[in-house]
DNA sequence: TTTTGGTTACACAGACCTGTGTACTTAGGC
DNA sequence: GCCTAAGTACACAGGTCTGTGTAACCAAAA
């Protein structure tokens, strides 16, 4: 769901090209900045870790990092505007792609650098002033609901709209608990969960294990 | 699901209480400081609020504030320890004790001062190094875990420690949603989730009006 | 009355934070 | 060779933070 801030990881998400040799240094000294304040802000905490940290482990000086961005707080949306990537297409079944969801969100709790999402956890941390970030929040959950609820709609099921919203539930639901637990299971049981509802919408998801 | 850091709320949950008079200042000076604490702590941020901050909502030194508690660490962890409270035992059929669980929820995001889990947000804000957090946050999340297990079990579902499993992953789910959202429907969309896994599984939970 | 325990007021150390100012260097384009 | 743009090194202002040290205060117990 999230891409990870590795720049490898941000190129392609198979894991084909991940042993490719970097170009040595073919990004904007933005793009730099911006790499090591997402590994730092999501890894340790947005209000964890000072500009100075970030300009130390980027090797550049404090007064290069303010002069490509005015102020912390304009990185800390950068950070954010930059997790939020759109999903790419994709050719399978509809019913696939929304399972898929779930394999995708395990193999992301079984990474040790994974720590929750990005948006919740930048809203938990810096409040419920912070506007920006509420907002770029927001829109974020919404995405991944519509995005839900259009393979939803091309199932025809019924109330997409409803089913959608359940389901970003349990995505969401298993996020949380794996952040505090550290507990992969969590995408699994969010998976089986979400067969339930899909079946009881009369989504064909195979394997009929589960009788009523 | 959370009981407030309100003395009031967490006397009892009911409104019956709420408008007692509490008496002028029956508190001890420990538990005056972890209420102001709370509030602060959960509203706001355990790393936005300083001692200072607290001390001066009590209306008392700073000095005072670390002869009760030895450093802000021992007051995070007495914040998290004091949020962890045991959920009543109850009458009523465990089918509806489970559903009421999310009708609660949903009082509670209504309310203006609720912003999420503290322990979701605690371990969100402290990172992963803080192991005192994480580790009362693990037990609060698994008590809760259980109590759905339980409850289950009451029930004679087979697989009570699964369905358990899926429905703190709504629970958890709502919460995140309506901390970035606002919205107290998510506690709805989540109650009708566990209406149809709980009916996967063989519960009579009433009214079927979404049939297979 | 004296003692004792909790409290207050206040200063302070030492660290860290964001953001700025300034003068120097370095590399590329003209 | 010269100019410009970008980056560097470094100091510093002004603020916040945690935690401590100290002397005075006050009320209740002995």
């Amino acid at each position: 769901m999230y891409l990870g801030y590795d720049w490898q990881v941000l190129s392609s998400e198979q894991d084909a090209f991940r042993c490719m040799a970097p170009p040595p240094a073919p990004q904007t000294m933005k793009e730099r900045i911006l790499q090591t304040a997402d590994k730092l802000f999501y890894l340790q905490g947005i209000r964890a870790i000072g500009v100075d940290t970030i300009a130390a482990e980027v090797g550049i000086s404090k007064r290069t990092l303010y002069n490509h961005f005015p102020s912390k707080d304009a990185l800390i949306a950068a950070y954010l505007e930059r997790r939020f990537v759109a999903q790419r297409p994709s050719d399978k079944p509809p019913a696939e792609q929304i399972l898929a969801t779930f394999d995708s969100l395990e193999r992301r709790f079984a990474a040790k650098d994974f720590r929750g999402c990005p948006f919740v956890n930048a809203v938990a941390e810096l409040g419920p002033a912070d506007r920006a970030v509420k907002k770029i929040a927001v829109a974020f959950k919404e995405s991944r609901r519509l995005w839900f609820r259009d393979r939803l709609s091309e199932l025809g099921v019924t109330d997409a709209d409803a089913l959608a919203t359940q389901l970003v539930l349990l995505v969401d639901g298993s996020i949380a608990q794996d952040l505090v637990r550290d507990d992969p299971a969590m995408a699994r049981a969010a998976k089986e969960a979400a067969k339930v509802l899909l079946r009881n919408a009369g989504v064909d998801v195979g394997g009929n294990d589960s009788a009523v």
